[in-house]
RNA sequence: GCGGUCUUGGUGAAGUGGUUAACACGUCGGAUUGUGGCUCCGAUAUGCGUGGGUUCGAUUCCCACAGAUCGCCCCA
């Protein structure tokens, strides 16, 4: 008990931080490249601002937060995404002052109370993007390619794009209607959780897989014949620049993302071989967000993305690089006075940024010379009581196992230099 | 939240209702004087996820719980 972290949340041990580190490192220079600058927010929120921002009927909001009451009785939660909060920041820090489309990038820790599988954790972590004030759909494309060009360029395959759009307050509620009646009429016939998303949701029924084969399935009213002229045309101009940016997609009309938040474009990026977490980013508009958190109506649109998810995708594909961090160098003493020279010259060597280390046990010589073999360093430095006496040092090559004793006062400029 | 599978040392694992829980890797020590990578020798689980139960006796059988994993669900 006391030697287990809790249920779905995982140490990142050292020999696994190159992967992670990597990651990061992709992030912020696509994040660069694309003009997005990075932001960290408060891990935890009032809970408020996301019961308003993600919707009170979402599962993510009923079911999944880690919630809270502080010693001060605020109710506080972990937060579940960070889309909410960096809108709140952007309001609160008055970001928008600045007249322009508002640019930002997050890494960091999400919490989630699910069942734990491969690829979803409680604690897991996301990258996203998020711009604020302008509702071209250039913009949207924008963020598509961001995220499709960012998981590209990491080497993965069997990448699938799939865009959607799920209209606005104007069309939107139309087309709920009319999936209402379609599927009220066949209510019967619907699985269990579907008959409940008849009320809540409907659109979600879309993408149900008990009822996915069912006949009035494919009878299905489409989401086309209810849009708007302003979200038909806006929908039409993003998959025009995705053709001309010549990336892959697929319109996918039971795409339907589970946050309320989502307007107009919806899109998600899976990597199949993930089995049935296989999306790896998910996003899309959600122009009524900010007014609906208490700013003045501000469209934007951003995703993110599963971090967890991108490393199992890349581990498949034998994509994380090893960055081998060698030791440039292993000090060996025998005996106690060697020990304190050895030590001094360790301690000159960092000062100089020189990887170096020896051993603090007292083992033998030889024991010594093992460890300096499989520590992988370049030279062992050897200390006993000759060297000690001519204040030397005898640097031994471990690659050629050439040798030789020169001066300690050598040893910097000689062979780090 | 629902259903299935799994859980033996630092790691990969074999195995049995009953005296020493195989093997391999790793780790540590040694093979004479101050020198590694090869080879050889030796050491390395009072313990078989946790807690109960059945039994003369359980790591092996039963139950519960926990964790991992797969599918559902959800989503990243």
């Amino acid at each position: 008990m006391l030697t287990n972290a809790p249920r779905g949340t995982k140490d990142i041990l050292p020999e696994q931080i190159d992967g992670w580190q990597y990651v990061e490192n992709e992030i912020r220079k696509i994040c660069a490249a694309y003009g997005y600058e990075e932001i960290r927010t408060p891990t935890f929120e009032h809970t408020e601002l996301f019961q308003r921002g993600i919707g009170e009927a979402t599962d993510v909001v009923e079911k999944e937060m880690y919630t809270f009451t502080d010693r001060g009785n605020r109710s506080i939660t972990l937060r579940p995404e960070n889309t909410a909060s960096a809108v709140r920041a952007y309001l609160q820090n008055k970001l928008y002052a600045s007249g322009n489309l508002v640019k930002l990038f997050y890494i960091g820790s999400m919490f989630r109370y699910d069942r734990p599988q491969a690829g979803r954790l409680r604690e897991f972590h996301q990258f996203g993007v998020e711009a604020l004030g302008e509702k071209n759909p250039a913009l949207d494309t924008e963020i598509i390619l961001l995220a499709w060009n960012f998981l590209k360029n990491l080497g993965l395959d069997e990448l699938k794009l799939k865009i959607n759009t799920v209209g606005c307050p104007a069309c939107r509620p139309v087309y709920r209607q009319k999936l209402q009646h379609y599927f009220g009429d066949v209510r019967d016939e619907l699985c269990n959780d579907c008959k409940s998303r008849l009320d809540k949701n409907p659109l979600r029924i879309l993408d149900c897989k008990v009822d996915a084969g069912k006949d009035f399935m494919d009878e299905a009213p489409r989401i086309e014949t209810c849009l708007c002229d302003e979200c038909r045309e806006h929908f039409a101009k993003v998959k025009e620049l995705l053709t001309a940016a010549n990336v892959d997609f697929t319109v996918d009309n039971r795409l339907v993302r589970g946050l309320d938040y989502y307007t107009k474009t919806a899109f998600e990026i899976q990597y199949t071989p993930l089995g049935s977490q296989s999306a790896l980013a998910g996003g899309g508009r959600y122009d009524g967000l900010v007014e609906e958190i208490g700013g003045s109506p501000t469209p934007g649109i951003g995703f993110a993305a599963g971090i967890e998810r991108i490393l199992i995708a890349l581990e498949k594909q034998n994509l994380v690089p090893s960055a081998q961090k060698k030791l440039d160098a292993f000090i060996v003493t025998a005996g106690s006075a060697a020990e304190v020279c050895g030590f001094q010259l360790l301690n000159n060597l960092r000062q100089k940024n020189i990887a170096a280390t020896m051993d603090f046990a007292g083992r033998s010589m030889k024991a010594q010379m093992k460890q300096a073999a499989k520590s992988g360093a370049k030279f062992a430095l050897i200390i006993g009581d000759d060297e000690v006496a001519d204040k030397t040092v005898t640097v031994k090559n471990l690659e050629t196992s050439a040798q030789e004793t020169i001066s300690v006062d050598e040893v910097i400029t000689k062979i780090f230099s």
